[in-house]
DNA sequence: AATTTTCTTGACTATTTTTGACAAAGATAC
DNA sequence: GTATCTTTGTCAAAAATAGTCAAGAAAATT
């Protein structure tokens, strides 16, 4: 199962672009894309937006990848990472079945 | 399912303590405690666990149900919540099986 | 092998987010 | 109706994040 950064240096060099092209298109420094792709920097919701565009491919896709990263970076040095996921999903779950109850994530 | 915040101000209030008791405790602003329990403000790892301590409940328990409700945070205005959680659970398996694989996740 | 291009990294800055304090307003309890 | 408790708005400090720039390392080209 690849990262986000994996995936978007596969894309990249499957079409032999440097990092310089795709950091212009995003409109940032090389070195960041760089970092992105070594999974040392985070992604935007809308880099990966305007990225899935740019090569072409399932925009859904490479948000799940990169949102699930996210997730992974937030529970990975917890050893109840896997517990508290199961949790989490019977959460999302549970709100997405009755809409009234957002009652208590209001950050 | 509850959330943390709940959690926390039953507990409380099944001891009939003041917001100004448990603040001071974690030697916090009971302003702070309030926010806490109404989900509009995060507790820190080791409120929690001090938390459990003082409540005398278990601290994974407690720690579950605090990491879950960030998971949920981070994903919840996605509609693919649930694909990444499903794909975080398991990127967190495959990790912890290979643990030579921490590779890219160095953020 | 030398040169050019690309990639990576460290140091620094700016911006945003988070965290907490304080005070005032709103509830509740007595 | 006074006192206590809780909630909310605003502010400042601290921490985290996102970016730039430049120098060195690695890779590719000639």
């Amino acid at each position: 199962m690849k990262n986000i950064g994996e995936i978007l240096r596969e894309l990249r060099e499957s079409k032999q672009l440097p990092l310089r092209v795709i950091a212009a298109y995003l409109d940032i420094d090389p070195a960041i894309m760089s970092r992105i792709e070594r999974g040392q920097r985070k992604a935007s919701r809308e880099q990966i937006i305007k990225l899935a565009a740019y090569f072409n491919v399932s925009e859904n896709e490479l948000l799940v990848a990169w949102l699930s990263d996210k997730v992974v970076y937030e529970v990975l040095d917890e050893d109840i990472a896997l517990q508290a996921l199961k949790v989490a999903e019977e959460k999302v779950k549970y709100q997405t079945k009755d809409n009234n109850s957002n009652k208590n994530f209001e950050i």
